[in-house]
Formats: C-alpha cells, sequence, structure tokens
DNA sequence: GGAGCCTACTTATCCGTTTCACCTTCCTCC
DNA sequence: GGAGGAAGGTGAAACGGATAAGTAGGCTCC
C-alpha cells in the first residue's frame, strides 16, 4: 500500500497529514516553517515527510498565490553572435550559482528582437511562469524599461546606470577602466589611440565611448571611434581599415574580446607584428584572450560576480520589494602580451603624454 | 470595473465565461480547440479572450494534471569549461528555436558535478516542474542513464548512440568525420597524426578515440593518443610537449576548438610557423576557428541542427511517447589554413598514403 | 410519434498547496 | 472561579484551469 503509494501517485502533503495522524493545515505549516505548530509535531512531519520522499509540487504552490519560483533571462542577440559571447555563459553561471542556493530555477529564452523580448516578458508575467527578470544589454531611450515598469515586473537590469529608470539595476563601472586604460596606453606613449565600439545603441557603447572621448580630450589626443555590430567579421574589417590608413592607429581598444581576437587575426594577417607595429587591447577578459599568441591585453570584469549580485538583488526585490542600484568594481586591466611602445616611439617616453601636455 | 479586473486581478477563464455568457468549462474547451462547442461560439470566446489579454496561468494548468510547459537542460561542467564552450550556447540556441515556437519554456541549471545532476533531475521531476530533460555529455556507464529510466523522466541525451540505453536519443556521427580528417591528412602526406583529446569519460571521447585509431592502423600509420580536461591551458601544454618531442607529430587532430586555438597559439609561441611546421585541425568550428591567424582548418558540425531535433525529439517524447534515436549528418571537413602538406614531404606525396601502403 | 442519437453546452469535481477563520485545551491572573 | 490569552491545532475555502458526467434541445428514422 505505501509502495503503491509511493509508485504509482507522487507524495502529496494529504499522505503526510494521513500517516501524521493531523491535518492537511498542520502539515503545511510544518513543511514551511511557519509558527502555529509545536517544534515536536514539527519533526515528526519533517521526518515523515523525508521518509515518503515528498517534494512540493511547484504547480500547486504557485497557483495558491506563492512564488513561481523561477526567475527568467531573455537574450535578444542573434544567435550567431550570442555563440561566441562567452560573456553570457559566464553571466548565466554566476546568476545559477545564486539562484540554485534558493532552488529557484531559472528560465531561458532566446529571441531576435527587442519585441519579442518583450513579448515574453508580458507571457511571462501574465502566465506566472517567473517572478521576476534579468534584463541584459539596455539601450538608449529603451522601450522594455517603460514596459516593465508598466506590468509591474519585478526586474534587475544588468547595466546602467543612467536610462535605467528606478528599477533595480547592477552596473559595471565601465567609465573608470577606459580612462584606465587610455592613460595606460598613453603613458606607453601611444598618441594615436583608436576604440572599435560594439552596437551603439547600447547603453555600455555609449558609456564607453563617452569616457575615451573625454580621456583622450583629457589628454590632448585625437580620437577616433569606429562602431561594429560585435561580429568578428567587422571586427576584421575596421581594424584592417584602421591599420591600412597612412595615418593609422598606433593602439587600438576593443569593446569585447571576439573583436579584438578578430583584430589580432586581421593584423596578422596584414603581416604585422603585435605589439611591436601595433596595439592591442580587449574589453572582457576570456580563456581566448589567454591562449592567443600573443596573449591579449584585457580589461577583466567579475562577470559571474555581476551576475550572482544581479540574482541577489532580483530575490531581495521579489521577496522584500527593496530595491538596489549598485555599480560594481571596476575592470581590472590585465597587461599582457599585445600592448607596448608604439614604433618610433623615443626611448623614456613611457612616462610622458600625461596631463594635457602635447 | 472593467478596468479594476484588468488592473489589480488576473483575467481568468472565469472572467471570460461571464462575459460570453457561458460556463468556465465551455470556454475552457473553446480556448483549447477541443471539441463540443459550436463554432460561432468558439470564436466569440476567443475574441473575448483576446480582448480581456487572457494568458492561461501556466500553474493553474500544469495542476491539474496537464503538461508544466518546461524542459529541463542540466550543465555539469566546472563553470570554468562552460563559459568558453560555444559548444553550449549553440546548442542551446538551437534548442530555443524549437521550444520557443510551441511556447515550451527551458529551465536551465549549472551544477558541479553528476551527482547534483542526478539531485535535479529528481528534483524537477518531483516538483513536476519540467515535462522531460535534455542530456548532455553522456558518458561510459553513466550512472544518469539508469537513474532517468528508473524515474520514469522524459529524456532525449544528446550524444551516443552506445551507451545510452533505450532512452532517446540525437547524436552526431563523429567516426565518420575522424576517418575524413584523418585521410585527410594522410593524404597531405602526414605520417605522424596525433589526437589531442577531450575527458576520456565523455562517450564523444572514446568513439572518436576508437575512428582515429581504427582509422591509423588501416593507414598503418603510428597513432598517438594524449587526453586533456578540455581546459585551455592543458591544450597549450599538451601542445608543446608534443612539438618538443625529436619525433613530434607533423599533425595534430583537437578535440574541442578551444583546445585547438590553444594549440595554435603554443606552436606560434615556440616559434613554429603553422602550417609550414605543423599542421592543425580543431573539432567543432566557431567563428574564434575563423579569425585566428591563420584560421584553422576545422570539422563543422551543425549543433544548432542537433539542438533543435534534440528539443522536437523531446516534445515528441512527451506528447506521444515516441522514442527517438537518430544520427545527424557527419561533420564536414572545413579546410583553412592550419593544413599544409608535412615539412620535407616529398612533392607530390599528396596522393599517397592512403589503402595502408607504406 | 416515440426511440435513439447527435450537438452544444452545464455542473461538479479534481489537481496539491496555502491560508484564513475558527475551535479546543490549558495556563495565568486577579 | 471565571475572564483573557496563548499555544496548537482543525476544517474549509481559495487559486485557475481541465475534464468526466450529466442534460437540454433538435434532428433523424422507421
Amino acid at each position: 500500500m505505501t509502495q503503491k503509494t509511493n509508485l504509482l501517485r507522487r507524495v502529496t502533503i494529504a499522505d503526510i497529514a494521513l500517516r501524521a495522524g493531523v491535518s492537511k493545515g498542520a502539515v503545511s505549516y510544518a513543511l514551511n516553517g511557519r509558527p502555529g505548530i509545536s517544534e515536536v509535531t514539527r519533526q515528526r512531519i519533517l521526518k515523515i515527510a523525508d521518509d515518503l520522499g515528498w517534494y512540493p509540487n511547484s504547480a500547486a504552490r504557485a497557483l495558491s498565490g506563492a512564488r513561481a519560483g523561477a526567475c527568467g533571462l531573455v537574450l535578444a542577440r542573434p544567435a550567431r553572435t550570442l555563440a561566441f559571447e562567452t560573456f553570457f555563459m559566464e553571466l548565466i553561471a554566476g546568476i545559477e550559482m545564486e539562484l540554485s542556493s534558493r532552488s529557484v530555477g531559472l528560465t531561458l529564452q532566446v529571441v531576435h528582437d527587442l519585441e519579442a523580448e518583450m513579448a515574453v516578458y508580458r507571457r511571462w508575467w501574465a502566465e506566472r511562469r517567473v517572478d521576476g527578470v534579468l534584463v541584459v544589454d539596455p539601450r538608449l531611450d529603451d522601450p522594455r524599461i517603460e514596459q516593465i515598469e508598466k506590468l509591474g515586473l519585478p526586474a534587475v537590469i544588468i547595466g546602467g546606470p543612467e536610462g535605467t529608470g528606478n528599477l533595480s539595476a547592477v552596473w559595471s563601472d565601465d567609465a573608470g577602466a577606459v580612462v584606465d586604460v587610455v592613460r595606460y596606453l598613453a603613458r606607453l606613449g601611444h598618441q594615436r589611440i583608436a576604440r572599435v565600439a560594439g552596437v551603439p545603441e547600447f547603453l555600455s557603447t555609449e558609456a564607453r565611448t563617452e569616457a575615451y572621448l573625454a580621456t583622450m580630450a583629457e589628454l590632448s589626443l585625437p580620437p577616433r571611434v569606429v562602431t561594429t555590430d560585435f561580429m568578428a567579421e567587422s571586427g576584421a574589417r575596421v581594424t584592417r581599415q584602421l591599420l591600412a590608413d597612412p595615418l593609422a592607429p598606433t593602439a587600438i581598444i576593443y569593446d569585447s574580446e571576439v573583436l579584438a581576437v578578430a583584430g589580432l587575426g586581421a593584423a596578422h594577417e596584414m603581416g604585422l607584428s603585435v605589439p611591436r607595429d601595433v596595439s592591442l587591447v580587449a574589453w572582457d577578459d576570456s580563456t581566448y584572450c589567454q591562449v592567443v599568441h600573443p596573449p591579449l591585453t584585457a580589461v577583466k570584469r567579475d562577470i559571474p560576480g555581476m551576475g550572482s549580485h544581479g540574482a541577489r538583488a532580483l530575490l531581495a526585490l521579489i521577496d522584500d520589494g527593496v530595491i538596489t542600484r549598485t555599480g560594481e568594481a571596476r575592470g581590472q586591466l590585465m597587461t599582457r602580451g599585445t600592448t607596448a611602445r608604439p614604433p618610433h616611439a623615443p626611448v623614456g617616453s613611457s612616462r610622458g603624454a600625461g596631463g594635457g601636455s602635447v
């Protein structure tokens, strides 16, 4: 009989109640650690639940007003760029670390554009499939922000802080790291430092470009920004264009690791030597940056950490309605083999170029 | 009043029923396209549902015996290798393509080891959180297979076919592609062709090693296999070791793209020229293979396609109990810039080495 | 012209959990 | 010695949708 119950039917709190000789309500209180039940009875019930191998039916739990027990993440970049952006996998790993420790699920969806992304939010929320969402790649005048606020869907934006309204947000101090990189290159003696940016609609792209322009201006250096669609081919193409110029930059800062690796490949293909002929810096360090030759100097951010913090902020929002708006530590410049003094730089110039000289 | 209903409370089928002047049951039949309701009434109900912006509450639907409306995927590789394996992102993109077109969610979980992975399956199934799972990286004597069969959890293994019991499975014909690669290298005149394999516990690793050994034997060439943990550092290290040998291989086949990129970096670091001094082949093509210099010759599989097929097989299993066991088309060798004749190869040797000569 | 059978519904029950309102006991306190 | 209150429960009603069983009404058919 007991075996039958175990094998054929799911174990429910009714089974536990029967066995413990108490009511379903009592079992529920016991299992959820709520008051209204004596410690002795609670332990007895917990023991029986364990013996019977009981797990809460998530649907029933969700239906009776509680949580869905899941958070959502929509990735809206085209599938082709998704695959090689290790950023997302690292982010997901970080998010999972936090969620799984609290037995909250992560529901993923890959879509083509922002419209589809917003439709997914509407559907998820209406279906009560998720308790909240993590939103990546915030943009200028992002329609998702308004949509989410209107829905009342708990959300944490990974990115910002500008343009994210009053929603919870976790961002990285990109501006600070950009300043570090540009100053570092200038200290090496570089004057023509170009920036190969990602999609201009992204807030992160704008923030970095702004910081780049400001720092270049501060150092009285001529800025040069080209944007890409984050595709590797674009990275290679713009690198070839930049380096074919008679006034080619002596240093290039890329907005992603793929762009940088592609740029390194393009430079090699042109017969240039890195870092002798040109210095390259990648944004977001990764295994690939470390194993190509020469290994790429890169800005390393704690992406899993950002994911964890985002997830924690989301749970805090869901559980207690707490709005979090936090900036992470700035990315760290990992100097490796792709940065050196510019060609023809006078010896000793590695100390100069600071403080608006030139 | 209607506004209030819209804003404060969720729209339920009871609201629709009230508005349409029919019973809840009728509405349910109409919305689910089941018989027992006239076409006129059905259309009227559908119209009202649409006007009211109704979405089914997934919890309620799941509770009343129907589906959870979600499939699960557990990734058990250590987070560090996860991040740079574009394989998973491509797979996920493919899975999503199939699932989202049927409005089925994908629930993801990242864990550290097989034990944890199996615990997740138990929990998900007991909680009725998923209707089925996709299982990656099948192993020799994989404990997950038995566990899943015992649970009665619908599952599709991505990999196989050996060792996957009677479960549904979708695999790629790795053996065939290995034969192609080895023969291609032999035709170029290579005799010392080494294989840098991944984790030996994986079925895929074993299948490829077996095919490699068989083909080398068939060609009367001396085999050489080294295994790694799939980490980039291992790829670089074993490459250095192989190439430092007085009887160094003239060609190396890698079991992943990361290993190959790392190997290429290591070769360059040693001052070798690729492909003049050594030829390299990557397994699983990716953007990175294409943008490094020289671009890597690689075996290209349709990974999103495998994900889609796996997802479709899972839905077929869940809906109709259909077991699928399908092999995909074999991977295609993309010859690029890292393969050429071996050093000191006699001119014209590119035709030889076939058919067990030597 | 009534048996038989569709069609187009309605009614009631169930899924498993949470939670609210209520009910006993037993203890305390003046 | 009875009011007041807390502790430790009980019982029933949600939650929103699926579905089996029941029921009118109209049509066919001999």
